[in-house]
DNA sequence: TTGACATACTAACACTGTTAGTACATTCTC
DNA sequence: GAGAATGTACTAACAGTGTTAGTATGTCAA
């Protein structure tokens, strides 16, 4: 069930996490109160179903069943709220540490931060680099750090090639079309759209492109470890 | 001279592009009414000198010598207003079109398109799939397609291949870090607060990284150089 | 001159993030 | 236990946002 405006059975009815506000007495309970992590999750439960532009302090309120401004005694402000949302996505990235060989420790790192960034679709677009200071983004950094120095990468060029790797992964992420979550038949009817808005002549190599796309799926799962592994085996080769 | 804010000298003089709005009866000059095009243009220089945050429609409309209302004759919205804007941007990257070697020419592109997104800070964030339809970015898009087809890349090899390169172009500049913008002695200070957010013990590599950083300057330019080179020869290498 | 059209205007709408001040419940201190 | 202190959520309001309806004014073509 999505509730993405303020409808009035979001206040009749328990929330998402199953934590009901109301003031029982049955104390001794965990405190029905807010904190900084319930409103985190909330916002990014919304964000996930409603998209980012619907994660408003009154509709993340109401989900809460509370008014928007009891959420400023749990959280700075809004720029607070969106990096703690992105601290929280990244924390779910996943950085194996057993003994793997760092090239397939990190092409595993990078699956899963495109799973991550399918799962919550807005995380992409908020990253920036101040966002990297959140208790959880840190850590994360520090391990994948760790993985590279540990493969022989001075601490600079460590730093190089994590660079590299992000900037592909959050760019991907970004800019990737959105036509292949759709089925075939809204595919072609996609790529029909894109062949009407180009003018008659013109955009021959757009076109071709645009016409392969309406036959033949895009598979971007493949587009996208086609480039990862441009990038892991062209690290590899650096360090030799 | 950068107006940001709603300052009265605004009104006073004329606008940056030196096109006076006043009534003048001089006819037969080119008409002293908005266009689509001036529109787009002061909000870009509004974004470059004040920041994206400062392009709303009142402070636009303020800059041009126009109520926010008068500029929905020439816009459809704010979405069409910030695509646009990064129309025009992209319009600024060059694609060299003489006989140069596929890869030269696709790296002299990856650098101009860089310090396009230098000058306009604000363009790689706004960027995603959907904004690739204005007419600029399509013969952008197109002359791009042309180059990686006369390469010798099959259609759908060439979308994914400008895929993975615009996905690291526009990922490294989303999430480049300011410091090396600011000079030694504030990077130095930058470095610093990084480790002062660093708890004890914790975070030994992102400590080891931040310490190298602090000593030695950040070269940006080197850095996304690095991994150009790296997706172009992977590139090269799946060709043959 | 008249009519059509484009443009810019005023005024208002429903939103947004945010703050000040108040009421109430819990918890700590004596 | 009584009283103080703290924390939480509330109401009400602020300035700012994008956007629309309706109105005036100017410029062209017939």
């Amino acid at each position: 069930m999505l509730v993405c405006q303020g409808d009035v059975v979001a206040a009749a009815l328990p929330t998402t996490g199953g934590v009901i506000i109301a003031h029982s007495k049955s104390s001794k309970e965990p405190r029905d109160t807010l904190n900084r992590e319930r409103v985190l999750r909330a916002a990014v439960d919304l964000a996930d179903e409603c998209g980012i532009e619907s994660v408003t302090m009154r509709e993340l309120g109401r989900r809460l069943e509370v008014k928007a401004a009891s959420l400023y005694n749990h959280i700075a402000g809004k720029d607070d709220l969106l990096g703690g949302m992105v601290d929280l996505a990244l924390s779910e990235i996943d950085v194996p540490t057993d003994g793997v060989f760092w090239k397939e420790t990190l092409r595993r790192r990078a699956i899963s931060a495109r799973q991550v960034f399918a799962r919550h679709r807005w995380a992409a677009g908020l990253i920036d680099s101040r966002d990297r200071t959140g208790p959880n983004s840190l850590a994360y950094v520090d391990r994948v750090l760790g993985v590279l120095i540990g493969a022989g990468f001075s601490p600079s060029a460590a730093a190089n090639a994590f660079l590299v790797l992000d900037s592909y992964l959050y760019g991907f992420e970004r800019q990737r079309p959105d036509v292949s979550i759709e089925d075939g038949l809204e595919r072609t009817e996609v790529a029909r759209e894109i062949l009407a808005a180009i003018p008659d002549g013109g955009y021959r190599y757009a076109a071709r492109v645009a016409i392969e796309y309406a036959e033949n799926p895009f598979d971007q799962e493949a587009a996208f470890e086609f480039g990862l592994g441009l990038i892991l085996d062209g690290l590899e080769r650096s360090l030799g």
